[in-house]
DNA sequence: GCGGTTAGGACAAACGCTTGTTCATCCATA
DNA sequence: TATGGATGAACAAGCGTTTGTCCTAACCGC
């Protein structure tokens, strides 16, 4: 079928760890320089492939590592595929991908793919509500794995400057003409909303401008969640209402112009919008949504980093990728206070 | 670490062909059911979990297959992914997830895969554009491969019935009253594209409608298409201009419909578009977009089919998946002509 | 009591690879 | 002419499974 390292080695005349050592440039292997460009000619020729399973019997390691996102039609999540993807390249190594919903409890995915010794490690961007017990599951067999965006003692983790990316989110409301300023923020007891509500209290606290509890929203990450943000700052309750809102997460801004809309609410005549992510969703939105691009793909570099040293008997760091800086685009959802 | 089948037949007192056998519940086995209950509940204790890559090694087949889409953001193949996987599941079968954008002319990715014995057949559904030399590459290879949406002598197929859910979308605005419907299609190479303009035009027919040359374009499956298609019919040039329009696929009707907006053009006041394939994507537009759902769920589900069928040793059959048929879904996007 | 079944397992090989160890030359030096 | 190191490779074990074959009792009928 294949060629295998014995076919190599008989077509060159010689025994089949040379071939190994040859095309694993073996330091330890002392060789006539004739027989080595031989060998490597006639591999090449048979064009050899090593057999993953063999090598992965023999080493105990697959060379592979599952990334489990929330949700890859989420562009946000694309962009930091991206990032591991690039990395796990140049270190040869495959990438599993798969969604967090298929690890409900009950689920024994990762148990099994880790049990099989398919994956040698795990990159995990947790859905912050949902699947913690599954997730439990696997810090209890001390498996390999690096957490991105959140945080926990006895893993290693990747985390982005959700501080910053939210400051420099308000500070454009800011710098526009805003005063009263809302935040649509994300989950509760996620690290992120955390953080990222710590960056829009900064920011008003810089600017000197007092924060208003009833506008410092905990909502979610969805449409849906932003649409509810919206309905809550703008329903009959509100006795004030804010010119500018930070939302969260991109997809959040959507379900949040769209609410905005059915409000009669102009965006951004009466409402600027504007978004943590930048995704090309943005650019499609109507009004195309001014964002924060955050460094999702030197993100997911990083996680493979910290998951690599991990697996190569290092020990567990914690990381913060704040290069390249939040950066602010501006799009047409975002302008002056009444303009 | 792990526990092994000899670790298992140690405790059980056996011999470790003993315990493969009663774990793979082998039919030539005689064994007392003593020593077979003995042995289940010590592989149980004992939590075993089979090595792959020992089993890889001697089955010399991986017992997981490659899904190669366009592009993981995009909803539609998200929803054929599940069907995939929901399919795979109940196979045993790992999926591997890639962008096709990975296999560019250069990369040797698939090759890869397939010669390092990580998986055992590809479902590759085809960006109908790019990417043809590299997938030239496989199909030498006679890699077990199945694609989805396009036809291939050599290989099998799964499609969709695009022509059906093309009528349906055109019938739908027929029955609204329009006369004057226009097709912003797809690519004008896919075997896709193809068969929707096919519907569209059988469905004008049906209804007596006479089909304008002009109206009837090939514009592709993005935003930005979908924008040029409007802008072409609505353009300086026209003379005339519909009152409604199909569009291929729901990402170009996204594109379109921000292009009607950016002209002025209501909707669905003053044109009425509708979309092929339903996505969670469809109710966040603005305003909500009318679409016809196709079933890409049991698209994926049966592709694996047609794979594992392959797999075995079977024949390549084509298959058209029809189950359940296109099912309209109206929403704010469309109404009768002049409303 | 003897040959022949049959039940209940054990044995062994092979899949492809890596890597520590051994082995045969050959050349230089004493 | 021995001795001793380089040099250039071969040898062999073992990773965890599966599966065709073989072995050893017990049991049967006569």
């Amino acid at each position: 079928m294949t060629t295998t390292l014995s076919d190599v080695a008989k077509r060159a005349g010689v025994s089949v760890s040379v071939v190994s050592r040859v095309l694993n440039d073996d330091p330890a292997l002392r060789i006539r320089p004739t027989t080595r460009d031989r060998v490597r000619r006639i591999a090449k020729q048979l064009d050899y492939t090593p057999n993953f399973a063999g090598r992965a019997l023999r080493m105990s390691q697959s060379g592979a590592i599952g990334l489990i996102v929330p949700d890859m039609t989420n562009a946000i999540f694309d962009e930091l595929t991206r990032g591991v993807e690039a990395a796990a390249d140049e270190l040869n190594v495959i990438v599993l991908l798969g969604r967090s919903e298929r690890l409900q409890p009950g689920s024994d995915v990762l148990r099994r793919l880790i049990g099989e010794g398919r994956v040698d490690g795990f990159i995990i961007q947790r859905r912050d509500v949902v699947g913690a017990q599954a997730f439990e599951e696997i810090l209890e067999r001390n498996s390999p794995v690096v957490l991105i965006n959140s945080r926990s003692s006895r893993r290693s983790c990747a985390v982005l400057d959700d501080t910053g990316g939210a400051r420099t989110a308000t500070r454009h409301l800011i710098d526009l003409g805003h005063r009263d300023i809302a935040l649509i923020g994300g989950d509760q007891n996620s690290y992120t909303g955390k953080q990222r509500e710590r960056g829009f209290v900064q920011a008003l606290a810089d600017a000197g401008i007092r924060r208003r509890t009833a506008w410092t929203l905990r909502c979610g990450y969805f449409p849906e969640d932003g649409r509810r943000g919206i309905l809550q700052l703008f329903g009959p309750a509100a006795t004030r209402r804010p010119s500018g809102v930070v939302v969260a997460n991109i997809n959040a801004a959507i379900g949040a112009v769209r609410a905005a809309g059915e409000l009669g609410i102009n965006v951004p005549g009466q409402l600027s919008v504007v978004a943590v992510h930048e995704t090309w969703v943005a650019s499609y939105t109507r009004p195309p949504m001014t964002t924060v691009k955050m460094p999702l793909f030197e993100l997911g570099r990083e996680s493979v980093r910290l998951l690599h040293e991990r697996l190569s008997g290092g020990t567990a760091y914690d990381s913060m990728v704040a290069e390249p800086p939040p950066e602010l685009i501006v799009r047409g959802s975002t302008a002056a206070p009444g303009a």
